[in-house]
DNA sequence: AACGGGATGGTT
DNA sequence: ACCATCCCGTTG
């Protein structure tokens, strides 16, 4: 139960985040995503953001997973190596998981939330908006900010290439801290505690009760 | 071809 | 609490 090796000899890695990272175990991936930093580069513009939200979905008895209930075109990621990109539509917007676990299990990590870092002003011309809380605030909000689409899906995040995960500088353990609780808009498993978010951060979605 | 629900989000 | 909006899996 070591931790994931942020740091190797002191010196914090700049490299993205590697398929090692998300082939475990998708609780386990769920958590230590928070803090890394959500990179999009898209049109020669750079924008970025801290995660402070994100759900797991198990590959095992979780009806509430898309892969649980079919194998067809739109999950085939899911069921691919971890380190995918899984894209979905819904009601006319995107949601962006990484695909996590080994090969056929279909699993995936569901990003909810991030603290805008780079690239502001280009996710306010993206969302129409100026407010900072309304740019990178839910599943489908972070997705526009950082210009991800349909044409995203499948992408392989281990490349550094369009899409990818940085360390960041991780999460300040004496301010930061994790809590969890059942998962939003999900209308089965509703018992299970699978989504993860830093306490009383500024830009975790949700209403006040399931922030902080 | 038609139908209905959804891991949303903005408005009333 | 309501609903715009549209994709996709299911049913006929």
């Amino acid at each position: 139960m070591r931790p994931f090796p942020f740091f190797k000899c002191g010196i914090p890695l700049k490299s993205p985040l590697d398929r090692e990272f998300f082939a475990r175990e998708t609780t386990r991936v769920a958590k230590e995503l928070l803090g890394t930093v959500l990179v999009s580069e898209i049109g020669e513009i750079r924008t970025c953001g801290r995660i402070v939200e994100t759900e797991a979905y198990l590959p095992e008895r979780d009806s509430a997973c898309h892969a649980a209930k079919y194998r067809t075109a739109r999950t085939e990621v899911m069921f691919g190596p971890a380190g995918y990109a899984y894209v979905y539509p819904i009601h006319a917007k995107h949601c962006f998981n990484i695909v996590t676990e080994l090969e056929e299990r279909g699993s995936a990590v569901l990003i909810r939330a991030l603290e805008p870092l780079d690239g502001i002003s280009m996710m306010q011309a993206r969302r129409g908006q100026d407010q900072e809380r309304r740019l990178t605030t839910g599943p489908a909000c972070l997705c526009q900010a950082l210009g991800i689409d349909r044409s995203h899906n499948q992408v392989d995040l281990s490349r550094g290439k369009t899409i990818w995960l940085e360390p960041g500088i991780g999460l300040r353990s004496s301010r930061d801290i994790i809590k969890s609780s059942q998962r939003i808009g999900v209308t089965t498993a509703k018992t299970r505690r699978l989504r993860f978010y830093v306490a009383g951060n500024h830009f975790v979605s949700g209403p006040a009760k399931m922030r902080d």
